[in-house]
DNA sequence: GTCTATATACGGATAGAC
DNA sequence: GTCTATCCGTATATAGAC
């Protein structure tokens, strides 16, 4: 609270014609979070990539290089709210699984356009809650241990099971060579 | 600290006689985690299974059941700390960093095992880290939207994933069986 | 709508007797 | 080693003038 009176220039009281509470803001920076879903982290990656496959990749690109540009300091906001908030508070876990579902809703779209590359019988939506999962794992070990690595190699690792689902020649190299 | 004084029914002097500070119980615990590693995590699931991949997996499948016992509400410690804690506290990130490596190890070791049924160039190192980062996100998500789904779609994903390193038969069925 | 001032409570930590 | 008592800073929130 006090940092964001800080840089608001703001005082307490002001703060609180706005919002109830604490709690309050934090519920609306969720929806906030679900607004910015579209511009801030789906645009810009399929800006870069036509293919859908890519633009899944994109996404995965855009976290890393928020990871590089804070020296691996990077934690994802939803991800780190979903652990440290207290189980017991519905309010903000239901609003934080919207923005996974429309995260893994973004993904799934792209896997529904590159669908007659996977195998008839996949189940996309599995497949995109994977992609959030290796996003997230990923980003949560390189934060730890201040190092790319874990981030890189967890990617690299989805990046040779999609090879191996489109049936690729898979790269099996023990340094995956970047494309 | 309070929760923690009243679990021991203790008062806050005879705390600070055995602790300098909050932060220095932080560390023991750390600590105390990684003793635990071996005997809470790996050999209960070692015991269940003799098969060096199925031992990968009956590692995950420890945590479903901590997911599935506390309704979902439950949060690895470890990765929990990893995205709570600021960034800045070193001492405790590369505790929390060398619980990962450890668990990486143990996986890893499983993987080496079954190194004759794995492609002969994989980085068994970005696969185990791979699996960490499964379980991770993982339970991160079923956290957030307290379903377990999210946990067992992407061990499947995962499954499946072995199966096409190892050149099973692989399982691409909506909804994988259960063996 | 924003300001100053302040209530209230809790957190981490300490002092010193026993 | 443990107890009671307490300090001190900070955090969330409120009151009421302007």
């Amino acid at each position: 609270m006090a940092e964001i009176l800080e840089r608001a220039q703001a005082n307490s009281g002001s703060f609180y014609h706005f919002f109830d509470s604490k709690e309050a803001l934090l519920l609306a920076v969720l929806d906030g979070y679900l607004e910015g879903l579209e511009p801030v982290i789906v645009r810009p990656a399929f800006a870069r990539r036509r293919d859908p496959i890519d633009r899944v990749f994109a996404i995965l690109q855009g976290y890393r290089e928020r990871l590089v540009e804070t020296g691996c300091r990077y934690g994802c906001p939803l991800g780190r709210l979903a652990l440290e908030i207290e189980a017991e508070n519905l309010p903000a876990h239901s609003r934080i699984a919207a923005n996974f579902t429309a995260w893994i809703g973004a993904v799934r779209g792209c896997l529904e356009q590159a669908r007659d590359r996977l195998p008839p019988g996949l189940d996309l939506d599995a497949l995109a809650t994977f992609v959030l999962t290796t996003m997230e794992g990923g980003v949560l070990q390189s934060r730890s241990s201040r190092r790319i690595e874990p981030f890189d190699q967890s990617v690299a690792q989805l990046r040779n099971y999609f090879a191996c689902l489109t049936g690729e020649p898979s790269r099996l190299k023990k340094r995956g060579k970047r494309k």
